[in-house]
DNA sequence: CCAAAAGTGTTTAAAATACACCCATGC
DNA sequence: GCATGGGTGTATTTTAAACACTTTTGG
């Protein structure tokens, strides 16, 4: 399918496929150098970022969908998603950028679906960077990875979005385990302390760090430590699945 | 306007006034007798009870509709509602029971938006019993309080919903006050303790009770004391409605 | 004056925090 | 051999939980 096709397709038949006047937007959160990252779409001729998201199809769960668009701007699966929270402001749709778009698309339609406003359900995740390949979507001509820090300016209440997403993923951090699909398979104690406090951005204490996550009993020390490094050398750690999933599930409670 | 030609108008006009695909399900709280409970309705011919629900009108924001939804269902107003969930699975709609309402109601259509699967948007309030009027909606024959241990068969996955609901008052009773809306002007401390029990279904110490629910700052000593009973008279106190307001936002953090 | 229930502590246990010392490695 | 950063243990503070004694009131 061209183009041009496809995206009247979408304006002028998505509600036959979609439920109407309900999107997804997703909050990936990335970790990589030390450093929490978003991944956010540049929508075209809008000249603003935005947050991946997208529609749910007429008979998908939510959750699905949430998983589907994941999938489709990171090729990555098998990921744990939560929804968060639902923006319902009705002004939050703006029919002038979508009329702008279908312009320099080259697209007349004077009526669509798409021109209505939307509730929005966000759902975060957190994933490995180095493992994501970010493809944009039909609507976006870029998709790239943001330091949580030096976030651009965005498409309507994305902003209040991500913020939220945030707060919530930091009050989530002493309930929820955290680190899969985001460490690698094996890492260190001083790896994992890292992502923990580059999330809540601030500084934890080394040991006592590590009787809590320890005492969570969601790691499993391997019998080997890193190599080459000018110091004594850490262990190496993985995560115990089972519990891992089971206190994804129960919750742990611990406090940092 | 008659109860067919309403009927009528919902079910083949109700689409130009709501959105499609999502609706907004209240679970309304109550305190009586030292009981919590809940208000259902007993839809019309389903023979089964249900939560108070409705649709989000186009130019409203959701929070306004579940206010809406509550008032229409109580009479009350100004009351602290929070979503804490959305419901998304695909079959969640039940055409069947739609057709038979309808079939009893006399009124034949074939195609109606309120046949579509709905989204559903739970959100939780928690009111004063003695002031509430239960008014059933037009799909259903009554309106009552249960007690929470003893609910009857409910509708779809309503009662899902409803646990759900539950476990999150129960979590968030250490982060968020409650009491107001829900006990008198003035109260007295065994009065609070025992909605605090009522919620969390155990029992909790007298004295560490007091000094925890002192230690928030939320409630105010007044200089008088309950009359008639045969024994020592406890205070009355009432809400700091300027710290109740601030720790309805930014949360308080003790543990029970 | 006694039973019932509230007011006001204190004692004890647990958990969070701060901190100190030793160990291994590369330069 | 020393600087760097990790491993382990302990003292201190804070917070939660358990518990005891006194006070007031109606009957």
């Amino acid at each position: 399918m061209n183009f041009d096709k496809e995206i009247s397709d979408h304006y002028l038949r998505g509600h036959e496929k979609y439920l109407r006047n309900i999107s997804v937007d997703c909050i990936i959160f990335g970790f990589h150098d030390n450093e929490l990252k978003v991944l956010l779409l540049h929508a075209r001729y809008a000249m603003l970022w935005a947050l991946p998201g997208g529609f749910i199809n007429k008979a998908e769960h939510m959750d699905e969908a949430a998983k589907r668009i994941l999938k489709e701007r990171t090729g990555l699966d098998e990921i744990y998603m939560q929804q968060f929270h639902v923006f319902s402001a009705p002004e939050r749709f703006n029919k002038k950028i979508h009329q702008q778009f279908l312009k320099n698309a080259g697209v007349i339609i004077s009526e669509s679906w798409m021109f209505e406003r939307f509730i929005t359900v966000g759902y975060s995740a957190l994933v490995d960077f180095s493992r994501v390949q970010p493809v944009a979507d039909v609507f976006s001509n870029a998709c790239q990875w943001f330091n949580i820090h030096d976030i651009p300016e965005m498409m309507l209440d994305h902003r209040n979005i991500l913020n939220k997403a945030l707060e919530n993923l930091q009050a989530q951090l002493n309930y929820h385990p955290v680190g899969y699909n985001l460490l690698p398979e094996k890492f260190t104690m001083p790896e994992i302390q890292k992502l923990y406090e580059t999330i809540l951005d601030k500084k934890l204490d080394r040991r006592n760090f590590q009787r809590k996550i320890l005492g969570t009993g969601i790691l499993k020390r391997l019998n080997e430590t890193k190599k080459g490094v000018a110091h004594k050398a850490p262990w190496y750690y993985k995560f115990d699945l089972r519990k891992y999933q089971k206190a994804l599930k129960g919750g742990m409670g611990f406090e940092l």
